[in-house]
DNA sequence: CGCAATGTTGATAACAATCAAGCTCGGTGG
DNA sequence: CCACCGAGCTTGATTGTTATCAACATTGCG
């Protein structure tokens, strides 16, 4: 049975433990719920807007859950695509590989949002999708699901809106990495963060971070020194309070300022 | 009437003037033609995979043009979100627009390309997009769209379609401001338009720039000065030639060995 | 013909990367 | 239970890339 955590406290205030899998995963919602209809999820993701008729037949399809454990690969470079993914719990990255092997992270997923959606077109991922933190999606198959979008308008909708919306988000990180210094970058992301917790029901100011250091670093295209001197400058400035991955945010208008409000 | 440019050859080789309105338009088809059926983008665009049949209805409802003259938009930021555009002929740039008056450009758009995607889920146009010339686009309502391809598994697929290709196109483009040094952002856009013109039919190694060194760099993350002083060094190695917007490849092997296989 | 926009080149400065050392915490094994 | 090990994190010193500031060149247009 699942490890219950209050809302709006998504880790332990007192003397928390450091390492990722000490933290509470990220589970918004408690209750292992199998069907959508049950999921606190459902006003998220793809069900989103449905009627409880429409629901019951989606449910059909993404019936199949699939858990992925840390640092796991929900689908590698390559892979033919046949489904996508909703994430139900924990946390995903989406990483690409050049043939030299170095890294880019273009992406962190967290509850509610789908994965594989870029893989559409080419009919091949072009990225991993790894886990941070043991998780577990919805399997969705892809073919079946365009079937069913076919005799559902809002199904259909919810998927333009879907993949209209990756597209948003992408443009919104081109934005940080073409155009803002270090210090924009780090201070965006966190703002960032804040309002994706406090959709899924978190606490706006408090969270932890999924990720090392080092992948931070790499997503947002400056080095895991740069990000920690940041931290600690933050830190001091009065902005916010870092103990190693768990986060508070004190000074969002500061923050807010700092990103010049793009 | 329109003028008629011979492929492969899309700028005069003798003395070209310099200014972009001295350059040829970009047209594809040198036919005006208003059909999608006799049209040279059919292959490229939402249309792709029709059949004749299909093919008409989408015609009635891409049926009107709308012409855009060099600098002005064809949509704002904050205006309502109700078509789609399909570029005919031309070049567009997607540009934000912060409160400080920064701007920054997130895509180049040739003909062939869907424009307005990325606003299908906010319902509201993030970004602006302005012309870089004279251009042509194919006005699509949305709604209607969205309806016709509920009874036209050929039409969804492709609106899925572009709408993933969208979303690898940013990915790459993250990649590429995120993790490359302003030389290899250079050649790797070099290589990005070279491949782009091929699949319109133009030549790999000849092209003319649409936009002026300010939008380049403002695009990859770096000042006009340092794309200028690139532009100079890569002419200097032999990797390219160049007179003002016109670009020679010579070398493309070493120019991708510069980006490293990303 | 001269002006405004665009593009080139040089000198200097700033920001972030790199290299390097040491610290913290949590897991592991004696 | 304690000591040690290693991954992850922090901080400092130095270097390098690119931005910034500045001057000048080119070209197309009025």
């Amino acid at each position: 049975m699942l490890q219950t955590i209050a809302l709006n406290q998504p880790f332990p205030i007192a003397r928390a433990p450091v390492r990722t899998s000490a933290y509470p995963r990220l589970v918004p919602d408690a209750r292992s719920a199998v069907a959508c209809a049950s999921c606190s999820l459902q006003g998220i993701c793809l069900a989103a807007g449905l009627s409880s008729k429409e629901l019951a037949r989606f449910d059909q399809l993404a019936m199949h859950k699939r858990k992925v454990n840390r640092g796991a690969a929900l689908y590698r470079n390559g892979d033919t695509f046949e489904t996508l993914y909703a994430l139900r719990s924990g946390a995903f990255k989406s990483v690409g590989i050049s043939r030299e092997g170095n890294e880019k992270i273009t992406g962190f997923h967290l509850p509610g949002e789908m994965l594989g959606l870029e893989a559409i077109s080419p009919g091949r991922h072009a990225y991993d999708a790894v886990a941070l933190e043991d998780s577990e999606v919805c399997v969705i198959p892809f073919a079946e699901l365009e079937a069913l979008a076919a005799s559902m308008p809002a199904l259909q909708r919810q998927l333009f809106r879907a993949l209209s919306s990756d597209i948003s988000r992408d443009q919104g990180l081109m934005l940080l990495l073409g155009s803002m210094s270090a210090e924009q970058r780090l201070a965006a992301f966190l703002l960032s963060l804040s309002r994706r917790y406090q959709r899924l029901g978190f606490s706006a100011n408090r969270f932890v971070l999924r990720m090392t250091r080092d992948e931070l670093g790499n997503y947002l295209g400056i080095t895991l020194e740069t990000v920690s001197r940041l931290m600690s400058r933050f830190q001091r400035e009065g902005l916010v309070s870092v103990r190693q991955r768990e986060i508070e945010l004190n000074d969002i208008e500061r923050l807010m300022a700092l990103v010049g409000h793009w």
